[in-house]
DNA sequence: AACCCTCTTGTTAGCGTTCACAGTCTTGCC
DNA sequence: GGCAAGACTGTGAACGCTAACAAGAGGGTT
């Protein structure tokens, strides 16, 4: 069929010859350049389709200096939370015409986070969205290259980059005052990992709403967000079942170790003692009891980061760094009573 | 400081020039060829050093016709399962030195399969990656273009493309055989989607190994891997709770929300019901009780994977399909036991 | 008729690398 | 001293595309 060896594959020129025209009027159909009369457009498009021609977006890429590929760092992209950042992220970047290309980071240092950032900017991303929940990782912007576009999803409002996330000191706040509302003369906090700045924003939402009735916050139990640090912590809770009536878990995973240490000693939840998680990953629903935890709307922060950073690739860095907010919900089940 | 204007980023023989030698020696120190003189090569990184120069690499990629990225193609992203196998993908492509860009699918259908293989071979993919974990994935293959190495993740073994996959059917068999060695007369089933692949197996395995034992296989309950739907099944299962003392639920989210339904009927497990599960999920050890499931090694599929499609395009597709199958563990817990 | 403007198309020159080849400089050995 | 083999370095041409400019055709205006 074919000459013979390697038939390598159709390049603009081929598709030129083949509609009787210069490359050049091909490269304006492609990039829908208004002035190319209809007549031409259309055997153009046929030479594209006969040939089964395709664009080489690398070549293009050189060119234009635009690879309309964003990069992603990510962390620990294996739980719930960071996974579906990361999805809310490349969904609205797809939407968007870009590519994702994604970097997970296992440990979280300075020094591997700026290892990512670099690898992102050699392969000559557009621009890099760092989802950096640690204040460690806040760090690692100082090394981006000066006319980066970036913007930091759930991460400290550092130097010059935008920022994207949650309100976490409202969220904590939100499940605190619930617990107050329903009469606990006082709400325990299972923190997550004190470097971690949604862990640090639980903490302060949760103090704040205490301290706004009055009450003074006891000492927060630390965990790392396993469930297993949860369950630690729900035996500590244990030890000093008498004065506790209610907690707010700092994330749903270790709600559920919390759960299952009371459930050991037979302690009642609601009963005995309320717990609201935060949030609301899918198997929440069905803990024992349904947990009533905060949702994060993690769509809603992929699609807020990606128009933020192409924003910032559009108009060549000129508009201001923004912080934008996403506010979380309360979602009410079965895990939280008035104390008796 | 700079003469005024944009101070374009450094190029190769900008490197040239400072280091008083041509393109082609900076090249070649930059890709570590043989014959270099030490003393040129340390001018050379000298000067890259001082210039902060970093190869641009599209222009390579345009010459070399080679990206050094992989496609990936995902779909549900959110849920443990792909999160784990994505993640695996995409820690052993970087430790091989290749860059992951990765497209999440939300509806299964062909048509989005084959869009998003596309779309990855437009950007110069040097191979492609498929979680393919349905049926109707599988036929998107065929719109491969013919030169595009591919390996299939969890899918089905058709056509030119290699598959690694975790052993299913044998997963399905252990997790049986457990509840039959402890003396059920039969095992129930609450199955995947039917239309996935790793359903597929698993009913496959139940089914074979009751029929190993001589039993007749009831009728399996469908689920869709979510909690909600485990719990659909777990009311239905309690109508015939009578006959029903070991249920095999496809996954641990499943199995979650049929504790929840036997939980809310006073039906105790393991006492009255086994469960066992499957994939262990990080919450699997803490459900109440703690949950006998079958464990499978994400990372070991991502890195199988990797190595197949790496081979594949380092032989240049001379060599044949391969068809891995990484085995699934037997996690032995609390959500078991003998009938009375 | 000369002019200008707009629409359409073609020509040429890069983008920043690597590849293929052609030099030049050592070195060792007769 | 002469000469070949090897080590090292430089030159020019791709890779496939877009940007910038040039040029021809056609229409309306002066």
């Amino acid at each position: 069929m074919r000459p013979r060896g390697e038939r390598r594959s159709p390049v603009m020129a081929d598709v030129a010859k083949a509609a009787g025209v210069s490359h050049q009027t091909v490269s304006r159909v492609l990039n829908d350049h208004p002035n190319v009369r209809a007549e031409t457009r259309t055997r153009v498009l046929a030479a594209i389709d006969r040939l089964g021609y395709r664009r080489n977006l690398v070549a293009r890429a050189l060119v234009t200096r635009h690879s309309r590929t964003l990069g992603v760092v990510g962390f620990n992209t294996t739980l719930y939370g960071p996974a579906s950042t990361v999805d809310g992220i490349e969904q609205a970047a797809r939407a968007a015409g870009y590519f994702v290309s994604i970097v997970s980071l296992r440990t979280i240092d300075t020094a591997g986070m700026r290892d990512a950032i670099d690898y992102l900017a050699d392969q000559g991303v557009d621009g890099i969205v760092v989802v950096a929940p640690q204040r460690s990782a806040a760090r690692a912007f100082e090394s981006l290259p000066r006319d980066m576009p970036a913007v930091a999803v759930e991460g400290q409002h550092v130097g010059e980059v935008s920022v994207v996330s949650v309100d976490q000191v409202g969220g904590a706040r939100l499940a605190t005052e619930h617990l107050l509302n329903l009469g606990h003369r006082t709400v325990w906090h299972v923190s997550g990992p004190s470097d971690w700045l949604e862990a640090e924003g639980r903490i302060e939402g949760w103090r704040a709403a205490l301290q706004a009735a009055g009450r003074t916050p006891p000492e927060a139990l630390a965990g790392d967000w396993s469930p297993h640090s949860g369950y630690a912590a729900g035996r500590r809770l244990l030890a000093m079942a008498d004065r506790v009536t209610a907690v707010f878990v700092a994330n749903d995973q270790m709600a559920l170790g919390v759960l299952r240490a009371l459930n050991e000693e037979g302690v009642k939840v609601p009963e005995q003692i309320s717990i609201v998680g935060f949030d609301d990953i899918p198997e929440a629903e069905f803990f024992l009891p349904p947990l009533t935890t905060i949702r994060q709307d993690f769509a809603a922060v992929g699609r807020s980061s990606i128009e933020v950073l192409l924003r910032q690739i559009e108009t060549g860095h000129e508009c201001a760094r923004e912080r934008l907010i996403v506010p979380p919900r309360f979602v009410a089940r079965a895990s939280t009573a008035s104390p008796r």
